[in-house]
DNA sequence: ATGTTC
């Protein structure tokens, strides 16, 4: 017996995990995220790596993935625990964008449970704030994260579209967010100690990524409601609302998703980008696919790529005024660069590689009218202080 | 992605 298992320490792993790429030969899919695929396949109790069509090249780990293993690795879900999608249906009289994006609240600033004390957005707040973590709470954050809203343009199942209530022409908030600095603070416990090692208690682990899960599922109602408020209008409770960034326990194995949405017999938005439509999708993902659909149109370039070609290829206006006819407010000029169009694949192959797949049936697309990222250029300090004593 | 950077 000793003799077998010394023996086999110089062996290759007995099982090495499976990698399946959920795209078409002639999708945008780096080879430095395929090879990312791999690297996950190798790790000690990996089973299966399920690639999305939006895959991409994370630190670490490839984004747009789910990854199935008897281990947990909390480096594979990343620091930003419970990011998702969520989508709240809002009624307005009028949709104008110009005037509509004035009137988006700051989300860079927390909102204070004393000095915000009689904000009407602290009514979606049922139970305890998880982890009663309140730093950051109601804000939205940066990268691909925003507050989106859009209205119902193409619809592909009219019978699932009543059903929710809606209908062509319907507006929608789209609110993408995570947990912010909690997720963080919990990957940073576990790396400082473990690094890209295993966590050594899961239960443990799963425990603190639950409160950030929830937490995030939270925010995203809190972001809805006050710019709901703001726009003259009620919060409503989201039609969809699922976290990309997670581990679910799945008969007793470890589900890491990684910008990959639970697409199991569930509704997803997934988001395309500034300027051009989401979709909303039923998903209907099986194993084969770790239960998971993608969650974006996923990057094409990275970051420093796209700030780099951006420069030379756009101007700041018509960054903030979309093909789609939609605005943009971003004050942060790097950041409207990073997050252009053009640094994302295109969401209609995205789609179509999932349909192709049969992953996902497309339900309606969202086309936006004004996606907030952060406060926007002309919009000084003291310009944001007079619209906080307004709201 | 991030109570981030010099």
């Amino acid at each position: 017996m000793s003799q077998q298992h010394s023996r086999q320490e110089f062996l290759p792993p007995a099982t090495t995990a499976t990698v399946t790429v959920f795209a078409s030969p002639t999708s945008w899919i780096e080879s430095d995220a395929v090879a990312q695929c791999h690297q996950v396949a190798a790790l000690d109790g990996m089973m299966h790596v399920a690639a999305m069509p939006d895959l991409h090249p994370g630190k670490g780990a490839p984004i747009g993935a789910a990854m199935a293993s008897t281990i947990l690795y909390p480096f594979l879900v990343g620091s930003d625990i419970g990011c998702g999608i969520a989508v709240f249906p809002i009624k307005l009289k009028r949709a104008v964008p110009e005037k509509l994006a004035a009137r988006f609240p700051d989300l860079d600033r927390a909102l204070d449970p004393e000095q915000d004390a009689d904000d009407p957005a602290w009514a979606v707040v049922k139970g305890d704030i998880p982890a009663g973590h309140v730093e950051g709470l109601g804000t939205v954050g940066r990268g691909n994260h925003f507050v989106e809203l859009a209205r119902i343009g193409t619809v592909f199942e009219p019978g699932h579209v009543s059903r929710l209530e809606l209908a062509a022409g319907d507006l929608v908030l789209v609110v993408h967010s995570g947990s912010r600095g909690l997720g963080e603070r919990i990957l940073r416990a576990h790396t400082e100690v473990h690094g890209a090692g295993p966590a050594p208690d899961p239960d443990a682990y799963l425990a603190m990524h639950d409160d950030a899960v929830r937490w995030g599922s939270l925010n995203r109602r809190l972001l809805a409601a006050r710019v709901a408020h703001a726009l003259g209008t009620e919060p409503t409770e989201p039609i969809v609302d699922q976290c990309h960034n997670l581990v679910e326990v799945r008969d007793g194995i470890y589900l890491h998703r990684k910008g990959a949405a639970p697409g199991d017999g569930r509704d997803v938005l997934i988001a395309g980008t500034r300027g051009t439509p989401s979709y909303l999708v039923a998903a209907h993902a099986g194993p084969e696919a770790g239960h998971s659909v993608a969650h974006g149109a996923g990057r094409k370039m990275s970051r420093a790529d796209a700030l780099r070609r951006g420069r030379a290829k756009h101007t700041v206006e018509e960054l903030r005024r979309t093909p789609v006819g939609s605005l943009v407010v971003c004050g942060d000029r790097q950041l409207l660069f990073e997050e252009a169009p053009t640094a994302y694949k295109r969401i209609e192959q995205v789609i179509d590689d999932l349909v192709d797949h049969d992953l996902a049936t497309p339900v309606a697309t969202t086309i936006p009218l004004v996606t907030y990222k952060t406060p926007d250029l002309g919009s000084t300090p003291r310009d944001r202080r007079r619209k906080r004593g307004r709201s």
